[in-house]
DNA sequence: ACCATTCACCTAATCGGTTGCGCAACAGGT
DNA sequence: ACCTGTTGCGCAACCGATTAGGTGAATGGT
């Protein structure tokens, strides 16, 4: 059975194909009765316009491309949420792009995305400075740049502010009386964990104290990296009495980690993590954080990129949320 | 400055329209000397062909939309990051629908994908019985039902033998000497839901042991619902020694109930849950569950979708894997 | 009664690819 | 020299919508 087109519609109520397009997306007058036997038409056969059809003269999809780097953290998870919920809600669709954190699969997908015509990119980029992206944005479509960003970025951002995140954490640390603090971190290449990196280090600067340069791992941000940086931690002779966590993958592995050396937090190392999660609250021990207003950045986002697309060339403005400490008992 | 098309290519490189789009496609011989004249065009035009118009006459869009209900869950994270990359490695891209399992939001979106023309549909239903999936179905689309199947689907299903599971996970507290057993669980119409349920019972009646109903709390899949349903359970005078609790969510709120309520687990209450989660490794106490191989079940999905493309009508079958119990120290 | 508007809708070009059909040029056979 | 077959590629219709421009009928003013 063939598929019906606008063309079936016109026919069976007996006008033209241009009326039956102006009925569907009120862009002219039509009388009442004319517009009511193109619905009736519409109805009867079941017609579903032709996106692929639409976008080709409109040149617009309606889609947004999103690129992340693991759907599986909850932490983007709970981004994607807030974005997808944005996008429903202004009847756009989103195009997943998981990346696993793999360099050229990005730059595959920044292609594939502008073939497809997406209108908008949203993107939690992993590259230090992404060429692709940049280049993205000269053809006019609208970046806003998640989670993370980077130095020559010439698009909006959306996240949260970091360094004051991690001076958060560690002044509670220090006000809960800990001395020898150190931190597991990601690599530097991340605008996030430099920033996270740089907030740590102002806490300690004010407070006065030093940070030794094996008191501070950057690992891949993974469970099993998390286990294994804070094993190297402390299987030091010299261990810290507090440590600051960039990552909340990398937070869970580090207690997997000290589980497996019996080593219990936070008696023989405290802990403040960042970002929160569900399971934070049962964990033993229960852990305290820094916590992001993960949903809103996910749908701050989408607001911007829908923003850019509405206003034309206006300039869309970056967005940073602040931190808050959520305390529990690794600390 | 205009887009770039193919017309533009041609003419950079002194051929025809059909030449560029067959040197593309490989669809036809074209010499070498006239092969590298067009490719060289594309490189310093930097072209890039329209997905939308190829769409329209090929009639496919090498998109496969997913439907899912919260990809906040690590499981439908874990199921997504399968389905993404086995579509990635053959050139499809992933349209995600999120639904917050909101049964209207459900039809929107596959009224969407429809429109969209998506080549085919992997769906973790809400609905018991899906009236807008099984009409796709005729439109002769492919469609996996993922994870969750209802009663008239006309789908291949692909996700885990739930009943042996929940009877896996049900055995296991039976042979570890509990008696008085209970189930925390969703609600029925959840295919799910009702196959583990089903277990449950299963293994109770062979070792001869009763379910009181108050035994039996069925509640809407959250955290904060688990949390209800534990404290309910163990509110009563007469309270179970154990209980099998059939989702990830109501397992961590269940923990969340238990502690707010001073009890300990497994001391007061024994738990066996289903889902795993990295963070069931670190929690208080670490969580005996059953297991589902989440990554693989994504995968598999993903490949039975891309399979029913490749094969025309060949009938899809359905896939079922084996869960796996996974012992910690909840019970 | 006639011309100018306005109203309600239609015609046809267009978006950027794909693909069936056909053609010119050349090679090989007789 | 002529016919046939093959090789490599061009022509143009088509996919299903949108939209600029135009047309006939109805209305209204003088």
């Amino acid at each position: 059975m063939r598929r019906i087109t606008m063309a079936d519609v016109a026919e069976r109520a007996g006008v033209s194909k241009a009326t039956v397009s102006h009925v569907i997306n009120e862009t002219r007058f039509v009388e009442d009765a004319t517009k009511s036997r193109v619905r009736e038409a519409i109805d009867a056969l079941g017609y579903r316009p032709n996106v692929a059809a639409r976008s080709l003269t409109t040149q617009r999809t309606r889609i947004i491309g999103l690129i992340i780097s693991d759907v599986t953290n909850t932490f983007f998870g709970e981004l994607t949420r807030g974005i997808e919920d944005a996008l429903f809600a202004n009847g756009y669709s989103l195009m997943l792009c998981n990346t696993n954190e793999v360099l050229e699969r990005e730059e595959y997908y920044i292609d594939i995305l502008l073939r497809q015509g997406v209108d908008g990119i949203i993107a939690a980029a992993a590259s230090q400075d992404w060429d692709a992206l940049n280049e993205a944005a000269k053809l006019n479509i609208p970046i806003v740049m998640l989670d993370r960003t980077f130095e020559n970025a010439d698009s909006p951002y959306v996240g949260v502010n970091n360094s004051q995140g991690a001076y958060l954490g560690t002044r509670h640390l220090i006000e809960r009386g800990y001395r020898e603090i150190g931190i597991l971190s990601g690599f530097q290449r991340l605008s996030t964990m430099r920033e996270r990196l740089a907030g740590f280090e102002q806490a300690l600067a004010e407070a006065k104290l030093p940070l030794r340069a094996n008191w501070r791992i950057d690992s891949p941000l993974t469970i099993d990296y998390g286990k294994r940086a804070m094993q190297q931690l402390m299987g030091q002779v010299e261990r810290p009495d507090a440590v600051f966590i960039s990552n909340n993958l990398l937070s869970l592995g580090a207690l997997m980690g000290l589980r497996e050396m019996e080593l219990v937090c936070p008696d023989d190392i405290a802990i403040v993590g960042f970002d929160d999660h569900p399971w934070a609250q049962v964990s033993d021990p229960p852990l305290t954080v820094v916590r992001q207003p993960t949903y809103a950045i996910g749908e701050t986002a989408a607001q911007k990129v829908l923003q850019a697309l509405n206003d034309g060339d206006g300039e869309v403005s970056s967005a940073m949320f602040d931190c808050q400490l959520v305390m529990r008992q690794s600390c």
